[in-house]
DNA sequence: TCCATATTTCAACGATTATCGAAATGTTGG
DNA sequence: CCAACATTTCGATAATCGTTGAAATATGGA
């Protein structure tokens, strides 16, 4: 990860609504949440949320898909991983002393079984 | 840790100069180094300096200590561990998939054998 | 004590940030 | 097409941020 990422992913989640907004997606799972859910879970305006979804959009940290008349923002775990990694990968005087935390939410199963 | 805090460190973490004086002190280890030395390093003011140790300091990332005429500052490997782990803490709906990352300097001998 | 070194404090400044209200855009169903 | 819904865009505002220059505070040595 280059360290001008880091910074505003950094930044991004260096907000109280912002690290509310995406442990809620965190939490949610891959499949992400309507902007409208979370804009009521947190009590949020809506144009308020769309500017911290556009911070955390822009760091990689969620991503934004239309589903009919919702928007459903969804976590990007790898991009989270990434930067637990870049925080600690200088560590110990460049010596990887401990495996970076990793989050892989479980699978979705690619078809339901009949 | 408390939600405040995470965002107080995160913030802390969220800027150029900061995030560079952080690695550095990581790199540094345990022991830590002058703030000047860290001034030299980087070719930041002395001043400016001293304002991003204060944002450190009060997230907790870092300890000062004087010696001499120099003020020694140290990176605090506990907190940085423990941002990572309230970052992953609710990762995957609230189930602990995976260990946070620790980083734990190398410990200082307590005393070298003769 | 006096001087040089190391760091901090203070006041000021332009730049960025988070939030708000009002209006615009896109989407669905009648 | 029109009305209701979901979200975004725009303009404005107060608050916070990062940097600078000048002055102050501590420490150690001659």
């Amino acid at each position: 990860m280059e360290k001008k990422i880091a910074v505003t992913a950094l930044a991004a989640l260096a907000q109280d609504n912002r690290l509310d907004v995406f442990r809620l997606l965190v939490q949610a799972g891959p499949e992400g949440m309507p902007a409208g859910a979370v804009a009521e879970a947190l009590d949020l305006a809506p144009n308020t949320l769309t500017f911290h979804f556009d911070r955390l959009r822009t760091a990689g940290l969620v991503t934004a898909r239309r589903e009919g008349r919702s928007i459903i923002y969804a976590a990007q775990f790898a991009q989270m991983n990434a930067l637990v990694a870049f925080l600690t990968e200088n560590c110990c005087g460049g010596v990887l002393c401990a495996p970076a935390a990793s989050c892989k939410p479980a699978r979705k199963r690619a078809k339901e079984p009949a």
